[in-house]
DNA sequence: TTGTAAGCGTTATCAA
DNA sequence: TTGATAACGCTTACAA
């Protein structure tokens, strides 16, 4: 088995190096009221003994952490099957790489969520972000209680966005996005499959949807709601279809139901984009697997999560961060318009 | 912003409860030598002043940390896009939540392995678990040197793998499942692509699928090696054909390389199954992809992610565990053998 | 069953 | 520029 290799104390450093704690303590963090002679002795003692300070000494003295929480309130396969968390995650890692705070990692489906906020109330983390898809959990809310937070998307209870940190793509702005490749594409009998009408996402999309077509002097010609699902997606297509007319572009909130859709037009022998122009929202794997490829809006995940990070070290550092930070979405365009 | 709610500290518990921190301490931990008033006094007030320990001073004092590590060696990209990571990491979540342990995750490519070695060395968790798909970063091993390790998979240097802990798939098992397949449909003309001759899975599956031929009393109609990648998988069936006999059977060693195969017999005008008969391994989500969905060899890696926490437990609570775990691998038959 | 008191390894305040 | 010394909040012998 391992021999638990019992470390340096700050003591033996100093002991070795023939100086004080006290001066030992102002090496290891970096103050500059310390002679080179003694600088050079600390560094010397510590290579030596392969110093590494205590965290939780550090932790109950100097009364931070180091460490900031990445809670997420999805089961874990959710979790890890979804390719916007990964992309996030992604971001986070990055930025806080070149920072000394280490990430710690929740996965809280709610029966968990009483062991999540025990741990950040008690101290443990300097502070918190929150991804999640519906961020409606009870418990999280508890969380900026207790230490700063910043959420990736805008929160969905009104209430709670107004006064919270959040880091959130412009669905408005995807919206009109996505809509006016359809336009540009000569299409005039626009639909959508929207969003729940729950979900900001959902909301926002619809809103630039609308727009777009008002500013090109269209009417919607249909929008029905769909759940962000493959089916929905699909029993939406239907409804539009049946609604009687004839329509020549789609405009779908998510890929996955823009898969069930195209699936629906294919049997009702339309085709994509000969009959029908279709875009979808995300730039998800699937976006690729369908046939046409599925021209659709790409969510800047990756930047979120950097941004996310920026947000929350801002606030930490006392510095202060915007409460609200917007990043823009793009097209992608590939073959389901024209 | 946040106000930062000081905590009640085990002193005003103490003080309201009326008894001394030992007590309150005692209560805390689960003690039994505590009489049921002061048990009930201590307990209400901990409720009233909703007291949480603070962990970095239990951590100091009682020199044990009750956070494991979940180390990835792997970039986030990588991470999150793999479903066997998922399952792992599901199984070891599942694990943990009915423990008080918190798990923290690196996912440390080769230039952050230093912070995250550092972490570990600082008696920062009591343990850890090193998942990847290739553990032969030399920082990994380091870490054994600091704190108990578990390995998902049998570590792939042969002299750290004879000393290490690990829960390993029975990947010779899994290469006589999958060419048993073969067996059983009536073919006798069977090939492999195996996986690289450096990687554990590699070699073992080939090995289980050298045995169950010799068991059947048949020879192996060919041998190519691949990469484990979809180009590799095609190349090296191109390979396979282009070396004469005929061949009516082949064992893949994972999905991705099957589905490349897959593509080329159809190229070749060769049928799956009707002159072919293919086994891919993992389960992974491209065999319900590919057309015919793939018969494949699944690996219980929740289970894997399960049993490596109860490993990992079992060192630290100092009762031990068996240095080798191996789970069994099962077949999940669909359409591509017969 | 309970309380006292001595750490655990740091940081931070103050003098010197 | 340095070094005592007092926290930080908790666990854990050891006594009572």
């Amino acid at each position: 088995m391992t021999p638990a290799t019992t470390a340096a104390t700050i003591e033996e450093v100093a002991a070795a190096a023939g100086v004080s704690r006290s001066t030992v303590s102002r090496v290891v963090n970096g103050s500059t009221s310390v002679s080179p002679a003694a600088l050079e002795a600390v560094n010397q003692a510590i290579a030596k003994l392969k110093y590494v300070p205590n965290r939780a000494a550090r932790t109950l003295a100097s009364r931070t952490t180091n460490a900031v929480a990445l809670v997420v309130p999805e089961d874990p396969t959710r979790f890890f099957g979804d390719p916007y968390f990964a992309s996030v995650v992604g971001g986070i890692y990055s930025r806080l790489a070149a920072t000394p705070y280490v990430l710690n990692v929740f996965l809280a489906s709610d029966d968990q969520g009483d062991k999540t906020t025990t741990y950040l109330r008690g101290g443990n983390v300097d502070g918190a972000m929150i991804v999640s898809h519906h961020a409606r959990d009870s418990y999280v809310e508890q969380i900026a209680d207790s230490v700063p937070v910043v959420f990736a998307g805008r929160p969905t209870q009104p209430d709670v966005a107004s006064r919270s940190y959040y880091v959130d793509v412009d669905n408005v702005l995807g919206g009109r996005l996505g809509t006016q490749e359809l336009i540009d594409a000569g299409r005039t009998r626009i639909a959508t499959i929207a969003g729940p009408a729950d979900m900001p996402p959902g909301v926002d999309r619809l809103i630039g949807f609308n727009a777009a077509l008002a500013d090109a002097g269209l009417e919607p010609s249909g929008c029905v709601v769909g759940d962000f699902s493959e089916q929905g997606g699909a029993a939406a297509m239907r409804e539009l279809l049946a609604g009687g007319g004839a329509i020549d572009g789609v405009f779908v909130a998510n890929d996955l139901m823009a898969r069930g859709a195209m699936a629906v037009l294919s049997e009702a022998g339309l085709r994509v984009p000969g009959d029908v122009s279709v875009v979808g929202f995300d730039d998800s794997v699937v976006a690729t697997q369908v046939t046409p490829q599925l021209s659709t809006v790409r969510q800047p995940s990756f930047q979120q999560g950097e941004l996310m990070v920026d947000v929350l070290l801002g606030l930490l550092a006392g510095e202060g961060a915007d409460r609200v930070t917007i990043v823009d979405p793009e097209m992608v365009t590939r073959d389901s318009v024209r």
